[in-house]
DNA sequence: GCGACAG
DNA sequence: ATCTTGTCGC
């Protein structure tokens, strides 16, 4: 992470920050490029303040082990004033500076990273899980619980492992997939290194019977308790 | 011009 | 994202 240009991270204006997706869009890979069966898989998520309150925001990072589901090997936090303001398509500049953070609190580089958000199902082609793939060159998946542009074709089954494509201008930019029955689905979109379909293989390698796979569900949990604790 | 719009 | 208890359904 020493060449990442600083408007990668630290746009100075959204023009800037178009400038900088385009640019970190052309260096994703989308082709697989990570180990067959990752062994340290870190999920990362944000929670914002109570209204009323300082526009403040959490980042947590949580790394779990395979065979050791539900467990995390170690956790990691970090609070700050976001720089941006929530503008849709530029949700990264906003929450990976404090992602960032988050994820050197942890004693390990994890193999593969999941991602609450999107990644390549962007205007751009550069969402949240793209962004941070890139500029950590690690792995990533977009796993976001609705679209942001594109829409699903076709219909999708109720049962459990459901999925349809989520097309975007005659692309398929994601899979829609019924991570659970009776739940919304997921909106599964490759970040950097992975393929479409390697995407979906680990987050369904992922699921521990919740609508989110374990990674980002728990890192949306102890992102969620840690404002609470803060702010009691 | 109007509506849509991750978290 | 956040505001929020009970309640309907598998």
């Amino acid at each position: 992470m020493t060449d990442v240009p600083p408007d990668w991270i630290h746009p100075p204006d959204l023009a800037a920050a178009r400038a900088a997706q385009h640019a970190i869009a052309a260096r994703a890979e989308a082709a697989d490029r990570l180990a067959e069966v990752p062994r340290l898989v870190a999920g990362v998520d944000c929670a914002g303040a109570a209204r009323g309150r300082p526009d403040r925001i959490r980042a947590m990072a949580v790394l779990l082990e395979r065979g050791a589901p539900s467990a995390p090997v170690a956790t990691g936090l970090v609070e700050g004033v976001p720089a941006f303001r929530y503008v849709p398509g530029f949700l990264g500049f906003r929450e990976i500076p404090f992602i960032l953070d988050a994820l050197a609190a942890l004693p390990a580089r994890p193999d593969l990273l999941l991602v609450d958000g999107h990644g390549l199902s962007h205007p751009r082609g550069c969402g949240t899980a793209t962004h941070l793939g890139v500029v950590l060159d690690l792995p990533t998946i977009g796993v976001a619980k609705s679209p942001l542009v594109g829409k699903p074709e076709g219909e999708l089954g109720m049962e459990a492992g459901s999925q349809v494509p989520l097309v975007w201008k005659g692309r398929r930019i994601a899979t829609v997939l019924r991570s659970k029955r009776g739940v919304n689905p997921l909106f599964v979109s490759a970040g950097h290194r992975v393929s479409p379909e390697t995407a979906v293989r680990h987050v369904l390698d992922w699921l521990a019977g919740y609508r989110l796979p374990e990674p980002t569900r728990l890192a949306d949990k102890l992102a969620g308790e840690a404002r609470r604790l803060a702010e009691a």
